[in-house]
DNA sequence: ATAAAACATAGTAGTTTGCTATGAAATGGG
DNA sequence: CCCATTTCATAGCAAACTACTATGTTTTAT
């Protein structure tokens, strides 16, 4: 299904950011940018969502910058996608108009909130740490390539 | 998660029509849009995606109409929401900017596929037939609560 | 003071969504 | 044969959303 852009930087930034968690040090938006290859001014409105839900901590001014909030293992790839994409998680209440009200409640039953608990659950399974891992993990198998 | 009006659409139609799949009589779009309160114009787009999906089949002309292609049984949700939804289905391949590649496998694998294949099992699960049947409790749930 | 950073708000081109409009093609009943 | 009834096809359109860019204003270490 389709992750909008804001879902895909967001989970990039905090992966990549969770990769220098050890160090304690703050992240600055400019370095996560090049990093990725992601325009900083887009990635501004990014963090502004990923403050608010809690994800990150900031510092103003010169020297400052973003860091994560908790531990890579302490966030989920929920926490950040719920925090950034609205699509997927508003519950819209609408399925069809007021006729036929028991076609409507054996939808939203069966199918969108059997499809929300889904949803949720595959997410809430994924930590960042899980994605650091597996990040490492793929450079690793790219060294090996190169070394034979 | 967010369904489309095509998907909401789509999916009480096919519900509705299988209220009726015993008497093996077609059905027409108005009376399925005057039964749900749905624009019959819109159905019609809905349906092509439906005939092209083969979920339903069609009789042209005076007399005419819709029947389901298969039992409700043989019907899950997730094919009469493949058939309209767009969004929900493209596999878009487009994650990060090629920079940070290592990141990007993370994603897809652990996060996108695994959201894909949960969302699959989640609609595959539920098939016309159950809907039918939560409905039709839904009503007589309704009944009972007259007869007190 | 000044440069470097976060933070805030507004604008904008392109796409998608949810619908309407119009008409063509097919088909059974009179 | 004619005609009402239906499916089928295409085009248009306003509103919303997406993915950005622009332009600042704070804040703070040096």
């Amino acid at each position: 299904m389709r992750i909008s852009a804001k879902g895909r930087y967001a989970l990039a930034s905090v992966v990549s950011m969770a990769q220098q968690y050890a160090t304690g040090e703050s992240i600055t938006l400019i370095s996560i940018s090049e990093r990725l290859g992601i325009s900083k001014i887009y990635l501004e409105q990014v963090f502004s969502l990923l403050k608010r839900a809690e994800l990150v901590t900031s510092v103003k001014g010169s020297q400052g910058g973003y860091q994560l909030a908790r531990a890579p293992k302490q966030i989920t790839a929920l926490d950040v996608l719920a925090a950034v994409e609205t699509s997927l998680f508003d519950r819209s209440e609408e399925t069809v108009p007021e006729k036929a009200p028991e076609i409507e409640s054996a939808m939203r039953s069966l199918v969108f909130e059997a499809l929300d608990q889904s949803v949720s659950e595959a997410l809430i399974r994924c930590t960042i740490e899980d994605l650091l891992a597996a990040a490492e993990q793929h450079k690793a198998a790219h060294a090996v390539m190169f070394y034979i």
